[in-house]
DNA sequence: GTCTATATGGGGATAGAC
DNA sequence: GTCTATCCCCATATAGAC
């Protein structure tokens, strides 16, 4: 009655357990919410007993913990691929601009970086967020006279204002739907320039 | 042994058990974070069946919602709390003030407002957000010279600044204890100005 | 060292009694 | 409106098979 996992003979080893359960984990997160994600079902749709992801993860939350770190690399990838001309305002636009459609096309994912379950402070999470902030300070220092404070102030801000849309965005407040994700990207965008625009109030 | 809930006689009936799990919720979230509270323990501490919330909530997300309602209000009372002279800068630059330090001293009711929880596009959230929004919007309108998409434009800058600078101050972004929660609020300060001194740049 | 089988305890949720 | 009883799912721990 019971299926069988493979044909040919079930491996008793899984063999890369662990890459497997952060892939499931994102996929299960994609489709159902990270509080709807649970060990025991990504246990199941491997094949493998629900004590088995505690040979390569501690607890539910270490596992959360890579698959945050995994997202935090797709946000680089995004922020970093979204192009905008040459112009040092353009570009740094245009990181901001992939920073809102990342958190809207990965809801789960974006959630699962920030959302509650961050314990206290997590240096795990820091760190993911670090590329992303060096992307956008990147953008910020041609734009600071060579002044490495004002770029990192610069880059930091265009940051937090990309970071809220995306959670206003995610709270409705631009209404639903892909034109509320598009109003969300211009407001955010046109933010950076007013950011730009006033930088010198940034580092006072 | 059991100490008794009311010397007289235990009323049957609670009386206000939808506030009072409203109130013990919000105290256990404040002690343990979201994720740590249950309707389980919320009950045990108010003396009730662990079935008896269901009678006033649908289910735990459903507390969750009045919860992050009364927190929105937390949030309003803290931003319009902190002032900051009379010129409009300085009054918006202090609200933006009162929302990262509401977010750093109730940390976990903040997330409770806009953590993972959040099913779908909340419309009830968006809802408890509106007075915070208008908070903001009220304090640009004096800096919109009348027009009122630009007050809005300039209103949704800050807000989206200040809860930006509020979701690094958790992830550690500017280290920990008091001192960050300064650095935070002074760059949030910071962008605020930043915001308006390069506002004609929102309403592109 | 990696996985299975199994057991414990807790929490969310429902049905029916009071 | 609240309680008791009950079910199911889950996180986690332990012992043993491979």
């Amino acid at each position: 009655m019971a299926v069988p996992r493979t044909t040919k003979r079930d491996r008793y080893h899984h063999g890369d357990l662990r890459a497997a359960l952060i892939d499931t984990a994102m996929e299960l997160i994609a489709e159902q919410g990270v509080q709807g994600f649970s060990l025991a079902e990504a246990s199941r749709r491997l094949g493998v007993a629900v004590s088995a992801p505690y040979r390569h993860f501690a607890d539910r939350d270490e596992l959360l913990l890579a698959v945050a770190a995994r997202a935090g690399e797709l946000l680089v990838a995004a922020v970093t691929a979204e192009r905008g001309g040459d112009a040092p305002q353009a570009r740094l636009a245009a990181v901001a601009r992939g920073y809102v459609r990342f958190a809207a096309g990965h809801r789960a994912l974006f959630e699962a970086m920030f959302g509650t379950l961050t314990p206290v402070g997590e240096p795990e999470l820091d760190r993911a967020m670090r590329p992303v902030k060096e992307a956008f300070q990147g953008a910020a220092t041609a734009l600071a006279d060579g002044d490495q404070a004002a770029a990192e102030a610069l880059g930091l801000a265009v940051v937090a204002a990309a970071h809220g849309y995306a959670g206003l965005l995610h709270l409705g407040t631009f209404g639903t739907g892909e034109e509320a994700v598009e109003t969300a990207v211009k407001r955010a965008e046109a933010a950076t320039l007013a950011l730009i625009a006033g930088r010198t109030a940034l580092t006072s």
